[in-house]
DNA sequence: CCCTCGATCTCGTCC
DNA sequence: GGACGAGGTCGAGGG
């Protein structure tokens, strides 16, 4: 267990280069958009050289409380205790821990190379481009990513007889949500051009509540196989690797 | 650096129990709604209890790669090599991390309290319902969170002129979405009852489209100063504190 | 900056 | 287990 002097020496100077991972028996509080608090227990805490700042528990995906990448992170003792604040300026929230026991500190230089995910709802997009008669035949494609004053529409084309079709994609089920916005685009097309569109909304699956919002609005459905996102694939990026296993902990 | 049947024996031994934290260079595979590959780089992988699987970089909140609870974590030598198996039954999903070389593991014993957020929806439409007066002087409840075929509507309620009232509330800034959904509660009474009701939606915040899609649609604004969230509070929860600061690393 | 929307959304809740 | 909607959503892309 390092003394507070050394913890605090050794955050600081790992800070902006380094992933840090401290475990340590802290209450934490949250003030911003909302509040939280957690009792004096054993938490991870994570500290990215992005700014970003997490305290996990033993269970979910998500940290229980965290500050996003960009805020700012600083080290102090205050009576006796090592204390942790993290700052976001805007919206202003803080997270401040009062570590009441430290029993570890890593610092781990971490590769920050993105990851390219295949299989994403603008990959479906381009696909249907590419593939107009999936959608139907004899669809024509007049735009992608179409903005508009009420949105983007994902696909707009007319049929084999001339007529506008707005078609909404989703790459997984669709909700309520998905039947909203493809009205919205509809009315919006039918306002602006006095031409009532057909609307299709092309997903692998749909919710039942959806899919009767769908048929009593006059919309279209068309299920796309599952399968499909498996089939579209884009170039993956390539990153030098720079190994550098530098770290230090205590015991 | 351990070993590698060390370092099997040792996480298998503490999957069940404690988070671990594996400092390692790494080649990822993510194969299942979508796909994604990260290179032999260096990352932080975080294994939980409960079976979350993450693998994180130097950057984001989120982690690159991951497995959500309830995922089932493999570990095993394959022609020399340490792999980690993360499998999630349903949708099924792989996530498999041949570690090239394995620097550091830790076993953390972390706390898995829940954490009570203040200052939620939930809260700001408790706080409305008892403070009725505060959407306007004169109206009056009639159901609170009311399920509905098209979703639920989170005040139902009268005015002082006995005319049925809508309010959806958010309690951040209200974007397009929000308009959607009272746009859509109002249509379903006025179906389902013959009468027009009024919506009205409340929020400390409106995006411009969405001011001017619920004008357009002669629905109603209700600003809502964004330091009420701050008022209102829920009791936290106690936990009784088990600090268990048993963990184990390899330098 | 703000706005908009997708996401392997995740997470809770209710049926 | 499915459906539904909130989230301190996060994160990216465009203006």
């Amino acid at each position: 267990m390092p003394s507070n002097e050394d913890a605090i020496k050794f955050v600081r100077s790992h800070l902006a280069t380094h992933v840090l991972v401290i475990y340590a028996v802290a209450r934490v509080s949250y003030n911003g958009r909302a509040k939280a608090n957690l009792n004096a227990n054993p938490y991870l805490i994570i500290i990215k050289p992005d700014g970003t700042f997490m305290v996990h528990g033993s269970r979910r995906e998500k940290p229980l409380i965290w500050n996003p990448p960009g805020s700012r992170t600083y080290i102090e003792a205050r009576d006796g205790l090592v204390v942790l604040l993290s700052i976001r300026a805007s919206p202003a929230e803080r997270v401040i821990a009062d570590l009441d026991r430290v029993d570890f500190i890593g610092a781990f230089d971490v590769e920050h190379s993105d990851n390219k995910v295949m299989g994403t709802e603008s990959d479906l997009v381009a696909w249907l481009v590419d593939h107009p008669d999936y959608i139907e035949k004899g669809f024509m494609v007049l735009e992608r990513e179409y903005d508009t004053a009420v949105g983007r529409i994902d696909i707009l084309g007319r049929d084999a007889n001339g007529r506008l079709v707005v078609v909404e994609v989703k790459r997984s089920q669709a909700g309520p949500d998905a039947v909203n916005q493809l009205l919205r685009y509809v009315d919006h097309l039918l306002q602006r051009r006095g031409e009532k569109p057909r609307g299709v909304l092309v997903s692998p699956d749909i919710s039942p509540s959806a899919h009767f919002m769908l048929k009593s609005n006059g919309l279209e459905y068309l299920k796309v196989n599952k399968d499909l996102t498996t089939l579209m694939e884009k170039g993956t990026s390539q990153h030098s690797a720079r190994p550098m296993p530098d770290f230090y902990s205590w015991l």
